[in-house]
DNA sequence: CTTGAATTATGAGCACGCTTATTATATATG
DNA sequence: CATATATAATAAGCGTGCTCATAATTCAAG
């Protein structure tokens, strides 16, 4: 009780780069038998959620940037994961739709992806799961405020729903 | 109580990685007048705590490959914060020593870490914190362990504690 | 239609991690 | 000493993110 500050919280950010990091690369030696990464496999998510989405709109979905889509969505459609097919109504437009073999993929690389949280939460109890998964979502919330306040444009008052 | 499993838990990767994304993303943008990375700073932290360390060392500490840590410290004696130096009893080794540049941002930049840490836990209690960092502890322990397990070398028992 | 601004996607080039391979040095063994 | 093995650092090249700049297209205004 007289500790107070500094619980570890000093080294908050060594250890979610460590987990963050740790937890990729199992993911991706587990994965790796598909061919596909773990950037890869987020965008897939959102793909096999929303086909015939625009990369720009994957660019906010996963909040990277329009040109890293670009890049993915290369190495995807190379792989045979999706593919990219014109908008009738505005040509800029690429709309991308998963592949058969995407879809085939998705269930089992979710489980596997499951596997690894359940791994890493060995020995940490249902009720602490609880306030760990809240304690990551109120700082992504936090950090997610005002990403971009006190330099350029402030954008609209758009809410925070997205 | 009748939810029991999947409270989130299914979207952990993504809370993961969020998190670690805006945390970088914000300390950069705090240090960017410093001229130090998120990751050149992870190493200061290391060399500022050990002068003379080797590379290899850091590469262990930092756990990422020697590699890494050469193109790292590239660039950081580019910038004039550390410094390479022979090893009169080895020379294959190259010592690294933080610059009187580097001494001085040392705390400045800590604290500025400090700030974002504060920021991303607005909200969250004390004792949700004490468990948010124990549970990430709990995580890198766990994906630590056995790193590199079912497939080429099993490496000694060498235990749990690393 | 023409001009100009906004949007979608991409290109060039950089940072930082990786794997695989190479060079220099140290150390163990004959 | 010579040779083999191990270790420290680096080189080459890739993946994934970034910023800045550019091309194609759409849309708004005249």
């Amino acid at each position: 009780m007289s500790l107070m500050v500094s619980d570890g919280i000093d080294r908050l950010g060594f250890l979610i780069h460590d987990v963050q990091r740790l937890m990729r690369k199992r993911f991706e030696a587990r994965a790796s038998g598909f061919g596909l990464s773990s950037a890869q496999w987020r965008l897939l998510v959102r793909v096999a959620k929303e086909a015939g989405v625009a990369q720009a709109r994957l660019a906010e979905l996963l909040e990277i940037e329009p040109i890293s889509v670009s890049r993915l969505v290369d190495r995807m459609e190379e792989g045979g994961w999706i593919e990219r097919r014109s908008d009738a109504t505005d040509r800029r437009v690429r709309m991308i739709f998963p592949t058969a073999k995407a879809n085939a993929a998705y269930t089992h690389v979710k489980s596997l992806a499951g596997e690894v949280y359940e791994e890493s939460l060995v020995g940490v109890s249902p009720e602490d799961r609880r306030v760990l998964v809240r304690a990551l979502e109120t700082m992504v919330q936090n950090l997610a405020d005002g990403e971009t306040p006190p330099s350029e444009k402030v954008k609209n008052t758009e809410g925070a729903a997205g």
